[in-house]
DNA sequence: GACTGATTAGGACGTTTGTCCTAAAAATAT
DNA sequence: ATATTTTTAGGACAAACGTCCTAATCAGTC
């Protein structure tokens, strides 16, 4: 009944390997090998690379869904809020630097492989894209919410790829000041409920 | 004496096909049979992948260098060599939606893949920064002509990103009005000489 | 027209890939 | 303690990979 911690064990490292090496380059081998398992435990867990990397997705659906509800609950301003969606950008910048955003890149990659999984893949951009329109609808831009989030989305983006290609942490402080203060400088128009 | 076309056609396949599939998952007889051309022929041309690799990246510099002088000769004003640069969002927007911006993504795959190529496909982001740095200097931003460069690099990096995620046109174009508008926007700052 | 060098075709190689199978071991239930 | 199910190990499999080799074909020169 309890769940075997040897799923749990290979989507993570799945995860973190599809993260550092990339999705078609990290092999069933050099998962279980960095597990100590055999490949026949991992296949007995998962039928195929397609089935790991739905698990992969699946886990960082859910684990986003409850970065975003931390953030939700830990502060009750929308500016506050947006500001810790901004902040991952230098809590993370060593891995974003080496590996790039776990999410476009991801995205990225599946979109060349013109693989069935990008679509999924795409619903984690989703849930930020609502969520951060959330906050902006909550800072009254209702009408430009949603662009705005795709935005600021697009924004970090940016700030990803260029800092893992020249890994320039310099450049990515000074590109969150001015998210920052982009955000600073946005109208807040109170609307009545 | 005259340069043997198959290199070429070898190189420009492989281009092609190394920006819609990716380095890691394109094939030596992918591109091969691409061309109606023989493995062996094709080995005759290239010993290694990386060889290949690095044939792409020269001659992404090159074709990246040409239009840069392409754009400088074809413009006076700064403001419109920028301009330019902004505007391959809309003309590339098809395949860009599709695969993403292929400088980024490249250097995206490269920095996974701990390639030593990466450093040199970086330098193909090092023309446009250069380049741009020095139209923003010409405007008069001297001090800042290097980061807005790469502000503006950025930005696009991440328009490519999320146009390539959603695949939405719509949102594609509203950013390059945006981006339009911020350098519009820019004080131009004439400087003596 | 024979000779020489550049180019091409096509197959062979050892690895690695994803996938699958079988048997042993471990855990659970009776 | 016995039976049954779950989990694991380890090898087998065909296919594809990058690489390499050899023989045929082409081009141009004497």
């Amino acid at each position: 009944m309890p769940a075997p911690a040897t799923q749990d064990l290979i989507v993570q490292k799945a995860d973190a390997l599809f993260y550092e090496g990339g999705f078609a380059a990290t092999s069933f081998a050099e998962i279980a090998t960095a597990l100590g398992i055999s490949r026949g435990n991992f296949y007995y867990h998962f039928k195929t690379k397609d089935e790991i990397l739905d698990a992969v997705i699946a886990r960082r659906l859910e684990r986003t869904r409850a970065m975003l509800d931390r953030w939700q609950t830990e502060s009750e301003a929308p500016r506050e809020r947006i500001l810790s969606f901004i902040r991952i950008l230098i809590s993370n910048r060593t891995k974003i630097m080496a590996f790039g955003c776990p999410v476009g890149t991801l995205c990225s990659e599946l979109a060349k492989l013109d693989h069935a999984a990008q679509s999924r893949a795409v619903e984690i951009f989703g849930l930020f894209r609502d969520w951060l329109a959330g906050q902006f609808r909550a800072l009254g831009n209702g009408d430009r919410a949603e662009a705005l989030a795709l935005h600021l989305l697009a924004w970090s983006q940016g700030v990803a790829v260029m800092a893992s290609a020249f890994r320039d942490e310099s450049f990515v402080r000074s590109e969150v000041a001015g998210i920052e203060h982009w955000l600073a400088t946005l109208p807040d128009l109170p609307q009545a409920t």
